[in-house]
DNA sequence: GCATAAATGCAACAGTATTGCATTTATGAA
DNA sequence: TTCATAAATGCAATACTGTTGCATTTATGC
């Protein structure tokens, strides 16, 4: 798996204290992060604000991408494509688990192509389900 | 268009001047309605909580769907099919336009079949397009 | 090492949503 | 129609989520 201070690099984002943190939070985790998340973890290192602006730069750089969360929290996970500044490609779906809470990036499970009436200009198409993971149902 | 009295009592709920008022609403326009957009129209005659624990309330009784939009407020529309308290088929895709802001039912359009990685049990899809709306489009 | 732009911390604030409790109201039975 | 009761409402307080402005600190390239 690379490291975080190589993916900032690549990312052209500088290489602070607190985005390595983030960063490697991200890359040790296969789950998507709230902001709440990280904040439980580095809120008595960095401000929440600080957090919020590290999220929403990652983002901007193709780093992350965001995900509508049932929960109404938005939660963010790793791209897992060539994703740049200027366009994402996370075209999987996501699924939120009723149980566990977590929300995973199911990058194997594309977004089934999609017509709709006349009239509409799509830009982006989300796709998320919503039930009982992989490991809640193993630990049952 | 069925009532909104009418309604209250197919789906078991007391019929309210709130409720009557809520519902009129949604049965007036045809986009989904965040709390924001109820309590714009009827905030000075019901107090906000009251308009949450409504929309509620409805959700509970299968008579509206939640939508959690691209705004980040979670939006409400009507259910078209025979939706329960006991479980929802709202199987239709959700579109959100980024220019007006308005959501819609696309209950034309329906979710296709999914086959997701084996162990995770689904119970619900979720289904969204964003882009610009044939309204918006056709006053280009 | 130094200048500079970027990142951070702090304070304040706005919007979204929930909970508890007292009061009012819709409903069905007498 | 009246009445008892459970449900709905209003109000206050609070928590959570997210944003903005500004002063200070830090990473970066020269």
């Amino acid at each position: 798996m690379k490291q975080a201070k190589e993916l900032l690099g690549e990312y052209g984002l500088r290489k602070t204290k607190c985005r390595l943190d983030i960063l490697d939070l991200f890359l040790s985790h296969q789950q998507a992060l709230a902001h709440a998340d990280i904040e439980q973890v580095l809120g008595d290192r960095y401000d929440r604000v600080t957090i919020y602006r590290t999220l929403y730069s990652f983002k901007e750089q193709g780093l992350l991408h965001s995900i509508n969360d049932i929960s109404g929290a938005v939660k963010f996970a790793l791209c897992q494509e060539a994703c740049s500044q200027h366009q994402h490609y996370d075209n999987h779906i996501h699924f939120s688990c009723t149980q566990c809470g977590q929300t995973f990036c199911l990058n194997e499970v594309h977004i089934p192509a999609m017509t709709l009436p006349a009239g509409y200009s799509v830009h982006n198409l989300h796709f998320s389900a919503e039930g009982i993971c992989k490991a809640c149902n193993a630990r049952e």
